[in-house]
DNA sequence: TTGTACGCGTTATCAT
DNA sequence: ATGATAACGCGTACAA
């Protein structure tokens, strides 16, 4: 058990003193120093498998290089690609994650949020955000993915809920389907709120009418819950629009419960293209989200923040695109 | 942006000194101190919302409450369920869980391990482990999640392979098959190795030939590597157990290649009941492993070996079940 | 029981 | 360009 190696070790071996060493070491500050003894120093730290004590860095500088990153489940299938970009984006920068998740609970989340910053965490990118939730009250650098509040002050990286719910609208109708129902997901959450403004709109730009009847609402992104929402739909319906895709599997259920068959007698669309969503029975029609992208976007956001807090908080919103497989077919077919 | 409080605050505003608070706010030093001071700096710390700086205590304790965890790629569907297993297994013990995929790159490994480990990460759960892998140079205490090494000198959680291999083959033979073929997963993993060799044993013991040509070896656990081993596959087989799900998905596509139907024509048996097995056409027989629980296991066991480092190093090995679905059938059916 | 003094490893500041 | 020094916040051996 020998102690690694610390900054002294590497300053004797390059006969510098240790302050020197930390300047040859830290590529910000490699300019006060001569370019030999730069070297020198870089050459000693490689030998001895050097690498600095971030303890002791963050006591004095106050960061960390470690981001917090909290998702609400990640056996939900959508977010382990979220994750995966979000990771790569901070390995850019030297960042890596720390990870939590809450099951959708905001005590659970609050805990975490505290224990997180209690780490000297430098930011946070959150994919539990609610429409309402306020402004975190400490001014640590925050963004939100997939998710984001109603208020803009709270960078955040989504997808285009509006074009994608327009482009599977504009694909049934154009099949014939004029009855066409929501499965909608929480509207506490912008994903499912934004989703279903689209759906209403989108039927009235394409004349058609949005019965209440045929809009029912889940209570969670979930596979069970979409199902028991999905029971619940008016009966005339020849086509739903499901609020994610795990709902548009609890509406295959659903469909099987009551003897109907997808796409024969009800056309089934989706929302993320989660992997596995092209295994499904019928292969699950679905609008594809930039997964891996929103978290390397993410990512690459909350570094600019905490390289500059004041930056005016962008919202991106990243295109998605209509992927057309076996549960849609024509009205009647 | 005003600095959070430190424990001279906390102490000042109790009439004590930082050590006295020190001892007052620790849990394990509390007895040295009169209960009445204790609770006056309780309270002290309580309304100044006093959290510990973590830098500074890891930089004299040398411990963190970090674990690092290192993956493959969250995006292979076992993963994210253990990893959840490891982080509700670290919260109960107030660990957090650092985040890390390798792309099964080693020279990326040793870059996360030497990463994680200057942040002062109290241990490593490591779910990328080599059958011949070296037992890591400095001490830091160590777990192996799904994958092992041959030597036993690193603790590990693992599954039974020979149970569900054998169960599987039993399964086939018990409908009917004897030319059972295997697609087997990469040999330097303990995984494909156990597999197959429980594959060869239990053909052994049902009296069934294992002929050369009917076994051939995936050079990763993917569709892809598993596609690109079985459209090999000697074509006389009946049935097929492949060295996971994912492999399996891939002699999926190479009987479609071949014009053959699974079940009618061959059936096949997988390994680990991936979320969405039971949604593939057919629904695929499989192997469970008990994803989440083996996640919590290890992270039991790298607590008790952070506690405890000269314990000896424990192999723990979960049962597993055998998952029937729809993609196997009795022999010529 | 409580206070004093020191060191953990690093980096910012000041002096040379 | 480099060296000396102090400070970040905490915990602990030692002294009182």
């Amino acid at each position: 058990m020998e102690k690694p190696p610390t900054i002294k070790d590497v300053a004797s071996l390059a006969k510098v003193h240790a302050a020197t060493a930390s300047r040859a070491l830290n590529p910000q500050t490699r300019g006060k120093v001569s370019t030999r003894t730069a070297n020198r120093v870089l050459e000693a730290a490689k030998s001895l498998g050097y690498a600095p004590n971030s303890a002791a860095r963050s006591l004095r500088t106050k960061t960390s290089s470690v981001a917090g990153v909290i998702i609400p489940d990640l056996r939900n299938p959508v977010f382990p690609p979220i994750v995966r970009g979000i990771e790569d984006g901070l390995r850019e920068a030297g960042y890596m994650a720390l990870m939590g998740n809450t099951d959708g609970d905001e005590e659970r989340e609050r805990e975490l949020l505290l224990a997180m910053r209690g780490r000297q965490t430098d930011g946070f990118i959150l994919a539990t955000g609610r429409r309402n939730d306020p402004t975190p009250a400490d001014h640590v650098p925050t963004v939100l993915v997939n998710r984001r509040t109603d208020s803009s002050d709270i960078p955040s990286v989504t997808n285009d809920n509006n074009a994608g719910v327009y482009s599977a609208v504009q694909l049934l109708a154009s099949l014939g389907h004029t009855r066409i129902g929501h499965v909608a997901g929480p509207q506490e959450l912008s994903t499912g709120w934004e989703r279903y403004r689209a759906f209403v709109d989108a039927m009235a730009s394409h004349g058609l009418e949005v019965d209440p009847g045929r809009v029912v609402f889940s209570t969670a992104f979930t596979e069970e819950a979409g199902y028991r929402a999905a029971v619940e739909l008016q009966r005339d319906v020849t086509a739903v629009i499901a609020g994610n895709d795990l709902i548009a599997l609890g509406c295959y259920s659903a469909l099987d419960e009551h003897g109907l068959s997808c796409p024969d007698d009800v056309s089934v669309v989706g929302f993320n293209d989660m992997p596995f969503a092209d295994k499904q029975r019928p292969g699950l029609t679905t609008i594809r989200i930039p997964h891996y992208e929103m978290g390397l976007e993410a990512a690459r956001l909350l570094l600019e923040r905490i390289a500059n807090p004041t930056t005016p908080a962008k919202r991106v919103i990243l295109p998605v695109e209509l992927i057309r497989r076996g549960s849609v077919a024509p009205k009647g077919s």
